[in-house]
This record gives structure tokens, sequence and C-alpha cells, in this order.
DNA sequence: TATTGTTATACTCTATAACTATA
DNA sequence: TATAGTTATAGAGTATAACAATA
């Protein structure tokens, strides 16, 4: 149920679906950054920890595929957090030219943290949203995200 | 109930809204900047423009709300559209702090190409994406953004 | 030859703090 | 005093092209 579509107080809501997106994008990202204002992380690398706080080890590549970015965007951002001891990167022994990411203890607790903030946020704001409205959203997301690959 | 979750051809897909947002928003973003290759213009820019496209005049603090930023963001972005001639700054009258942002002929053209590219983007990629499904996918990018104010 | 990822490079995005003008 | 928006400043995000190493 949608009550609040009506509302005036949410009258500049956008029309479009790409709109809406980068709109929310936007404003969780900047929520999210200030509730983890004690690990001083970036949006970006908010990004990049969460996706990896599955313990899932992963390519350059793939982390690029999972948070919508390229290899090269990923570079310095990668440095920084190898360098601050959150991750290492390791040659992929069946692929001599991709590197293995992988969490270390400290980037664990880091990632969990991001983690933690987002289910904390995602848990607040969509506590009135049914599970057919989530299962939209996520139909949505994912035709567009296939759509533009 | 989001059966497509256990779908292995998206092995990929990201576990929470706020993941799926955001690699979303980056993969439409490159998508939508690629096909408006001609027109020369920025992720945000594209933003900006398409938000305007709807021929209201909005002052900078509105504009910042409805693209997910702050004014201090899109001053320079807006002196680039300024200075290309796609947009004015006028005070306005009623309040003269404040500056009211009107699209220029060249501008509105700009940004209905803007909006064009976005329509179809999200026509070919919802085209079996159910109503409920987008009202379900508003749902949740409402309450994410009411959240995060 | 093709692919993975980095380096070099060039802009754009983003926000905080300080400021001006107005309310 | 408070608010709208800019300026100054600083750092992060983003990608293209060129490259090295590997497949």
């Amino acid at each position: 149920m949608i009550t609040e579509g009506s509302d005036s107080s949410f009258a500049t809501q956008p029309a479009g679906v790409i709109l809406a997106l980068q709109r929310a994008t936007h404003d969780t990202l900047r929520l999210l950054t200030a509730r983890l204002a004690g690990e001083n992380l970036s949006g970006s690398e908010i990004n990049v920890l969460a996706n990896l706080a599955d313990g899932r080890v992963r390519s350059v590549g793939e982390l690029a595929v999972d948070t919508g970015t390229k290899p090269t965007t990923l570079t310095s951002l990668l440095d920084r957090l190898a360098s601050r001891g959150l991750l290492t990167r390791e040659l992929d022994p069946a692929d001599r030219r991709s590197f293995l990411l992988t969490l270390t203890a400290p980037g664990s607790r880091a990632a969990r943290a991001a983690r933690d903030v987002m289910d904390a946020i995602e848990a607040e704001a969509l506590g009135s949203v049914s599970d057919a409205e989530l299962a939209g959203f996520h139909a949505v997301v994912r035709a567009l995200t296939a759509a533009s690959q």
C-alpha cells in the first residue's frame, strides 16, 4: 500500500524510475556514510566492503560487476583499503592475470559494520513495506541492471 | 516472495536492497551517458536536466532535494550548464537570496533528449515487469528516500 | 590475439567551512 | 539570528588509453 504517494509532502517525488533510483541512491549513501563516520569510509568504500562482507573471495572484475563500476575505478580504492590493512590482493593461482580479493580480520569487521548499518537502515525504512512490494523492487532493479549490461 | 533470488543465472545479484540500488544506479547511469554521448553530458548533468525536463522552475535547493545532492554540489555543475547556454539563474523576486533555474530552448531540447533516453531504457528494461511490481519498486524507493532525510 | 588489471591522465562529483546577501 | 547559495578548498569517483603480464 502506497499511502505516502498521495501525500502532498512528497510532491517532489521524481516521475521516472531512473530518477527515483538516483535520488534514493544519493540519499541512502549520504545517510550511510554519516552513520559510519567512525569508520572513516567513503561511500564507494562502503559499497565495496559491503559487497565483500559475504566472505566470498572475488576477482577485481567480479567486484566491478557487483558494484556496478569498472576495474579501473576500483584500483585506487583497493589500494587505499589494502594500505589500511582491510584487504589483501593475492595472485589467483588458476589465472595469474587475476587477483583474489580477501578481507583481513579488521576488514571483515569493517565490512560487517557496513552491512549492519545498511541492514538497519533497510529495516527502519521498509518496516511498512510488504514482501510483495519488496519483490517488485527487486524485479525492477534486476531488469534495469540486466538491460544495462 | 522473491523467487528470482534463487535463479543461478543471477548468482551475483546483491543480497541487500541498498546494494542492489547502488549497482542498478551505476549501471543505468553508464548506459545513459553512453547513449547520450552526442550531447556531451556527464551523469550528474543528465540527472539535473532530466529533473528539470518537466518545465517546473526550481530553486537550487529544490533541485538539490530532487536530485539527492547538496546545493554546494550543484553550483559548479549549474555554472557549466549556464555557460553552455542550457539554463539561466534569475533572482527570485519573492526571496532575493534564492535563484530560479529555468531551461533555455537548447536546454529544454537537451533535457527532452535525456528524458527520452531514460524513458526508452525504462521501456526496454521493464517490458515484462508488472504494474504491481513497479508500484512495489516505487514504494521501496520512496520509503528509503523518506527515511534518509 | 584476447583478457586481467594497473598506470597515467584528465575531469567530474561531493561535501565542509567560510562568506555574502537577504530574510 | 537564520537561511540561500556561492567560493575556496580538498579529496574521492569515474573512465579512456596505453601498458605489462598472462592466457
